[in-house]
DNA sequence: TTGTATGCGTTATCAG
DNA sequence: CTGATAACGCATACAA
């Protein structure tokens, strides 16, 4: 049985009233009082109860960062930047991992005690949320009725798109992914379509694919179906770093050399990018950003409950890397070494 | 403000009591009244509170699992079989990121109301899990008084240095990783001087080299330093798959061809590895038993916070890929294509 | 500056 | 089968 107030007050002969004072950092305590009380909280180990508090305070000072079961590159890092923008504000985050099936989802998910939810990426209503402050991170989901921050996936695509244009690519291919939206034309589609249009090119049928998620084997599989074509791309723009990894592999697999015959960006700005070889170019999210927009916004709903839902666009940056190098004028031949 | 057990009952005209058994499945309730409570817990989408149910209970059906910040291959398929695994007892998981920074960890850290903690790798000790039942997961600090379940490192690190001399490489180093240790031979670099002595071989000084971290830029640097000796090796074991990622990376950076001139082998079997390309060899740990035990151990603490440590070693397996193929017999130059 | 008493929402004990 | 009531450990208004 776990030590209380009570216990310490006791041993240091004061009421629980002043040892919760100490705990609580109370400016009005006699330096002797203090001291004898730290003296008991040190003996006995004692180590206030969360639940207590919560209950008391209405109050539980974490923060819920909910995001797909999957493990894809760059959950790691925006993990870290909100840990990072939450302690900054007082706040804890758990990291709470959903089943992307619903239905085991919703057995497997009692709510937890946290202040408010950030919903990481396209994640489908989430159950135990209910009545809960949430801010959604990641590609915008159109009309949403909740606190929105992430990049414009439009325009990322549309630079992803006009970046290739700008290294000589031509026949540049899409691969989006997502669950089958209503939308016709889905955002990463939406900007590759814009930036070829601008450059006087038509987006060639069967040359933009859908996955049916941010795996790196859907990019796998979606770019060997663009590589088997007949008249292959000499690029791709891929709606993830993950699809891009996938992609990647792909050409290897098929002997098709990145950046040589095909182009290869991403988006997301992953490290797992970085660590490929040829390492991938991406548009790079700014994570810090994200991180400390989404803290702010549900820092924001928690105080104001009924205000009306925000958007917040973040800045991207393109990273271009080996996988999107200028292809070379001469096409010689050249040896591996 | 939310409704609570005593707007329930008001309104479903019964005791608070009643709706208490009702949410709690408790079966002596009949069922007129089980149907007047269920309408009114939805009519005014009542929620029970966790922190006071917590705070009666003593339970809270939440494990943490306390991992290092930085985002590492292989983190989150764990992390998924621990979320599984305990869902099948009753419990959720929080991941709860630690900063390596034991100083900012501290401040950063107050506890949660968690009913135990799973402890990842070999972090440190951490603040705030005082007196909280404990099991770790990963490679095997000696000595530690607390449950402990992974792989038996020394026969991993044995078992790829075999696989490589197998495939006839004999110029063989290996790259650790992990803080300074009193130990003079960390359990990776163990079982490689093992395997090469039962070769009938002697590790070359300055083969063996022990990197900060298990970053991949930590492998990177130590490939680096690796492939400037005078007599390179032609293989090189890595205690994990983070830092063969970065010695696969330092390879193509310097031009040598992986498997035909440097061979590479990880320990961990995670997802990035099998994405590499060429693709890693790895020494892959069971993670779905890793985890079930993990969480049959800190159920069984939970239960018996007194009982002896135990230390589960888990099975673990060779996947030999192209990263370790057999070097080729005819060593002329081929093209590219 | 410190002590006393009350209640946060829930479950458990014990009568009815 | 159901209802009143007492804790769980803590923070806080109020009193001293």
């Amino acid at each position: 049985m776990p030590t209380t107030l009570r216990d310490v007050a006791q041993l240091a002969q004061v009421s629980v009233k002043t040892v919760s004072n100490v705990m609580n950092g109370y400016p009005h305590v006699s330096d002797g009082v203090r001291r004898r009380v730290e003296a008991a909280v040190e003996a006995l180990g004692y180590r206030p109860n969360r639940s207590a508090r919560t209950l008391r305070t209405g109050r539980a000072g974490v923060l819920a960062l909910i995001v797909p079961e999957a493990d894809l590159p760059g959950i790691g890092a925006l993990a870290r930047a909100v840990v990072r923008a939450a302690a900054g504000r007082g706040y804890r985050v758990v990291i709470d991992p959903i089943d992307s099936d619903p239905e085991r989802a919703a057995v497997a998910h009692p709510p937890l005690p946290v202040d408010g939810c950030l919903l990481l990426a396209n994640l489908p209503a989430v159950p135990g949320v209910g009545g809960l402050p949430v801010v959604r991170i990641g590609r915008f989901a159109p009309g949403g009725h909740v606190d929105r921050v992430g990049i414009d996936h439009v325009r990322a695509s549309r630079d992803a798109t006009a970046h290739l244009l700008g290294t000589g690519r031509r026949r540049i291919a899409a691969i989006d992914a997502g669950p089958g939206e209503p939308s016709p034309t889905p955002p990463g589609i939406q900007g590759y379509a814009d930036a070829l249009r601008a450059a006087g090119l038509a987006p060639l049928p069967g040359h933009f694919l859908r996955a049916p998620s941010h795996q790196r084997a859907d990019g796998y599989r979606a770019a060997r179906t663009l590589l088997a074509q007949h008249r292959r791309p000499d690029a791709v723009v891929c709606a993830s770093d993950a699809l891009a990894v996938g992609t990647l592999c792909a050409a290897f697999d098929a002997g098709v050399r990145v950046p040589e015959d095909l182009a290869v960006i991403g988006v997301g700005g992953s490290e797992e990018g970085r660590w490929a070889r040829p390492a991938l170019s991406t548009v790079s999210a700014d994570t810090g950003f994200i991180a400390r927009q989404a803290v702010a916004r549900i820092v924001a709903r928690i105080a104001e409950p009924n205000a009306a839902p925000v958007d917040v666009v973040a800045p991207h940056t393109l990273l271009p890397r080996a996988s999107t190098r200028r292809a070379d004028r001469s096409r010689v031949a050249h040896s591996s070494c």
